[in-house]
RNA sequence: GAUUCGUUAGCUCAGCAGGUAGAGCAUCUGCCUUUUAAGCAGAGGGUCCGGAGUUCGAGCCUCCGACGGAUCACCA
């Protein structure tokens, strides 16, 4: 057994051992068949105590607590936890206690995986129960659980630190009440905002993730390279480039879920992989799409929620409909008082001066204004408000306005202060989308690295003429943040991403064999702390005997003491 | 990327002027037949994140590094 197990993984991998001499297979192949689930036991026993006379179930030992010939165990199943009754005489009826008194009682542990059959009743405390009958191991557990015990809504021992709760998430749902609900939430509401298009008669498609020119959207991208085309290839930032290709080809309305990539920083607000859904129909515009967002919205929340009101943070966000509607330059003028229509680079710049606003060389008109907004106004938005009318400059992919050339015809929906979803009247004058892929180049000549890529393919698609369309996008992850009262990314993503953990190479007895330095010896020398044969080989002898017979002493080992020409035969073979 | 805080037992955390490493839970042994973060008695368990330095002596001080949190920047 290996010396890097901690003293509680070797005990259980004991329990393991006698278990099997017991012939008792701790990891059974046979289905277990489960009558019921925890949740249905307590939310239907009280009414129809009938129904749960004989019942089988399984899951988790989450605690026990043992008194002799009887004991309590938590077991927890997919749905909840219920508390299971053992006694002694009841599970082992006859002669032979050892299921209760050996399996049950030293060889199972907290985390490990059982079924049970019995019958529901009440404790004295007044708790439902279930009195068990016969037992089957289905899962040993060779790793201790973390424990978190809670009384009166109070946690003790809980499981916080993030970075081990998002590498080990399963460890994270085991144990922590709550994690697995955010999680069907997210699920109820990709699939009611399906619902909702699919009522539409929206076609759901896909569209490739690996593209040769990530289009779409300014972001940097992952890149990566095909071997047999022997080319660049670009994980997708965005994905609306494909689905106005198919409205070109004539589908009425197109919509994805799209995971999409982007290379850039990684915090609270922004995983590298995220999920966004895009919709274009084509007959519309932006107004139209305004009316329908807002409808959709309404409906997941309804759906996931069953209220139209949600409460984040210090914020009760009211979902009912119509929602507010400003115009960008006015949410501007409301909030800084500076009116910048038709304003020119030099006096938006004067104006970012007056607000205390950074700005670089690099922006240019549209970022100008998108940086006083973003400073000065987004955080005023809490309640469901369309911003619209934006600045041609930020706007690449936009029809322009039908009553200004300088804006076009684009909103977003600003929730708690952050953009929830965009949406355009799609530009579908190939000459203008032209000149305005140009106009990103210059852009991006400037210093923007996130200024779009031209796409010759799309633009022949768009001179083969695009209906009027409109189309939006909304960011998944951060609505079901929103819907769920999370601060942040990771909580809704079950993997987000994290640095690789580091994986320490731990010195093994076997790699010691070859040296023939006994085994007894080689595990105090891992015990020691040596993590590789270099680290023996430039050790003084004097010094390894110290440690190895200190060692030998501490562990009380029945042994001789280490001697120097010993160690010197060592060190001489680990210098062949 | 910057600043800052953190990393000690399986989990949550304490530790000091720099002097043999602690608690609760978990684990193990014993007692206990309806308990409730069960209880009582006892025991074991640590590369104090890694490396270098200062020192008679480092969990603690200095430097370098790893990883994580928070804030900011970047990211429409």
């Amino acid at each position: 057994m290996s010396m890097n197990l901690s003293e509680q993984e070797q005990q259980r991998r004991q329990s393991l051992a006698e278990l099997y001499k017991m012939g008792i297979n701790p990891y059974p192949p046979e289905a277990f068949e489960v009558s019921t689930t925890t949740t249905e036991i307590l939310e239907k026993f009280p009414e129809n105590p009938e129904a749960f006379k004989q019942l089988s179930i399984a899951g988790r030992i989450m605690s026990r607590r043992i008194m002799g010939a009887a004991s309590f165990v938590e077991l927890q199943d997919s749905s909840g936890r219920i508390q299971l009754y053992f006694k002694r005489d009841d599970l082992c009826p006859g002669e032979d206690k050892s299921l209760y008194n050996i399996v049950f009682k030293r060889l199972l542990d907290i985390g490990d995986i059982i079924g049970v059959e019995g019958f529901v009743f009440t404790t004295q405390m007044g708790e439902i129960t279930i009195h068990v009958t016969a037992m089957k191991v289905l899962s040993k557990s060779l790793r201790p659980l973390p424990i978190v015990k809670e009384k009166d809504g109070k946690l003790y021992d809980a499981f916080t630190d993030p970075e081990q709760r998002y590498r080990m998430r399963y460890v994270d749902l085991i144990v922590n009440e709550g994690i697995k609900d955010t999680f069907v939430k997210r699920t109820k509401v990709i699939n009611s905002m399906r619902q909702f298009f699919n009522e539409y008669g929206y076609l759901e498609v896909e569209t490739p993730i690996l593209q040769p020119i990530p289009g779409g959207a300014a972001a940097r991208p992952f890149a990566t390279h095909h071997n047999a085309l022997d080319m660049p290839l670009y994980l997708r930032i965005a994905n609306e480039l494909y689905l106005k290709r198919l409205i070109v080809g004539g589908f009425d309305g197109v919509y994805e879920f799209s995971k999409d990539f982007r290379n850039e920083g990684m915090d609270r607000m922004h995983n590298p992989e995220f999920t966004v859904m895009e919709i274009y129909v084509a007959y519309k515009d932006y107004r139209w799409m305004m009316d329908f967002t807002e409808a959709m919205i309404a409906h997941v929340v309804k759906e996931t929620t069953n209220k139209s009101i949600v409460k984040v943070g210090n914020h009760e966000i009211n979902f009912d409909r119509p929602f507010a509607r400003v115009p960008i330059l006015d949410a501007i003028k409301i909030h800084t008082g500076f009116d910048v229509a038709g304003m020119d680079e030099i006096g938006l710049r004067d104006v970012c001066r007056q607000l205390a606003i950074d700005v670089d060389e690099s922006m240019g008109k549209g970022k100008l204004i998108d940086e006083i907004f973003g400073e000065k106004c987004e955080p005023h938005y809490i309640q469901p408000t369309f911003i619209t009318d934006y600045p041609v400059e930020m706007s690449p992919l936009c029809k322009r306005h039908r009553n200004n050339p300088d804006l076009t015809e684009r909103f977003e929906l600003m929730i708690n202060g952050k953009e929830i979803a965009n949406a355009y009247t799609e530009l579908n004058d190939p000459i203008d989308q032209r000149r305005r892929f140009e106009e990103q180049l210059g852009l991006s000549e400037r210093g923007d690295d996130e200024a779009m890529f031209i796409d010759q393919d799309f633009l022949r698609a768009l001179e083969y003429g695009m209906p009027p369309t409109s189309g939006m996008g909304i960011g998944i992850d951060r609505l079901v943040m929103l819907l769920t009262g999370q601060t942040s990314i990771q909580e809704v993503l079950f993997f987000p991403q994290m640095r690789p953990e580091k994986i320490r190479k731990s010195l093994e007895a076997n790699d010691l064999k070859q040296f023939n330095i006994p085994a007894e010896w080689a595990a105090l020398i891992i015990q020691s702390g040596y993590q590789s044969v270099d680290a023996i080989k430039e050790e003084k002898p004097s010094v390894l005997i110290q440690k190895l017979n200190g060692l030998r002493k501490k562990n009380k080992l029945n042994m001789d003491a280490l001697q120097l020409e010993e160690v010197e035969s060592w060190m001489a073979n680990l210098n062949k």
